[in-house]
DNA sequence: CGGTTGTGTGACAGTTCCATGACAAAAACC
DNA sequence: GGTTTTTGTCATGGAACTGTCACACAACCG
């Protein structure tokens, strides 16, 4: 029998779907946050996972890529919201599917059984993220210049990700040291060595950067 | 009539099967040991047949190998675990179907009846892979290199198809450890260890890995 | 234009990370 | 029941990576 993990806070949206995919034949669990879903479905995995986005806590985003960092499981976004910019971030997080409420039971299904059959469709959709002639894909581990694999350390990778994520922004030195380092505060130099250091293997020519630019004052950002 | 042969050890829940079996019209026999299913299966070949993964010597994945090469017989695991690696693997093995007990007996003989109809729809799904010289039969349970068999242990074969399962991706050895070893927590060191020991047997220079790459502060993946 | 501030980069030492051989325990085999 | 194979643990050496520093250069400012 083919399980489903439903994720969603709402009580009546929660019962009303986990009774409908009951009747579809599919065993179907409930959690009303993501840390008891997370927890149901290490404890007892099952085949598919639906997740709504707003959650209290620990919000559907970061739900979902906890469900993908331990596991291949399909996991259907359903939500309220028919936003391309949720949809995508949804996506890029590790979903494979975005159905907007109110859910067909019988659409929902058949979009089940199609993931069950076909594999992760849609995240094969959201490629790599491309800046010009450069290729960085999270899944895959790497970053390609023109089609061929550079290798890139851990932290330029991290680096390279966090600047991709807010492609076209500035960020501070402080914020990278935050969020690539988890330093709260630190030495600002080590940005610029490790952005030195990444842009000598990704920028054709490193002393007149094109992509990972620098702001004078401000930080660095990454645009296409 | 159509006859069922029931490999289980437990002896009530054998008798249990085969008394229920006989009460849908099925025409049932048992086995207490996979040894002993397989000499039946040779002997006088069932149309169907249900394994235990848990079984005294030869365990339920070897012999559903076994079975398999001899014969295109269905077979349906029933199984304790719902255990995602677990049913993995023994479709992987050549299993055709995965019930995990208690079962409901409706729903086996229902699964049956699909399975006769439908014929090796799961197995089906789990192809030869191929990366490069490298040949990974599933379903054979067997790795060749340029068309020559290599002989690979258990533990090498299922890191190998989890590898293989999710080519071009990396995957930690936190998710090496539980898909392929089912531990939560352990040594990462044992994932190095077997990585290598699979080197020397699938890689032509296994100082040099072409297939079967590491990716330093990430994990390993398997890429053509 | 000189001073000041901000940035790029090479060198280096400390650390982390990984490959591998050796070995004992466990399992499979006969 | 003894032998062989497989598995997991450990220690070691070496390679790769990281963070710090110093200094040179560039951009900005008055």
């Amino acid at each position: 029998m083919t399980a489903v993990l439903v994720i969603e806070d709402d009580d009546r949206i929660r019962l009303a779907l986990l009774l409908a995919l009951e009747e579809e034949g599919y065993s179907a669990i409930g959690a009303a946050t993501a840390e008891e879903g997370l927890r149901r479905q290490r404890e007892a995995p099952a085949d598919h996972v639906l997740v709504d986005l707003m959650l209290p806590g620990l919000d559907g985003f970061e739900c979902i890529r906890r469900l993908r960092r331990d596991d291949d499981v399909p996991i259907v976004v359903v939500s309220a919201r028919d936003d391309t910019h949720d949809i995508v971030a949804a996506l890029e997080a590790g979903a494979d599917d975005y159905v907007v409420k109110p859910v067909a039971i019988k659409e929902l299904s058949a979009r089940l059984r199609a993931l069950r059959r076909r594999g992760r469709v849609l995240a094969d959709a959201v490629p790599a993220q491309v800046f010009g002639e450069l290729e960085i894909s999270a899944e895959a581990g790497e970053v390609r210049r023109a089609g061929r694999p550079v290798a890139v350390t851990r932290t330029e990778f991290r680096l390279l990700c966090e600047l991709a994520e807010h492609a076209g922004r500035v960020l501070s030195r402080q914020q990278l040291l935050r969020r690539v380092w988890g330093y709260e505060t630190g030495d600002e130099r080590l940005v610029d060595v490790h952005v030195g250091r990444l842009r000598q293997k990704i920028e054709p020519d490193p002393a007149n950067p094109r992509h990972l630019v620098t702001l004078r004052g401000l930080g660095y950002k990454l645009q296409r």
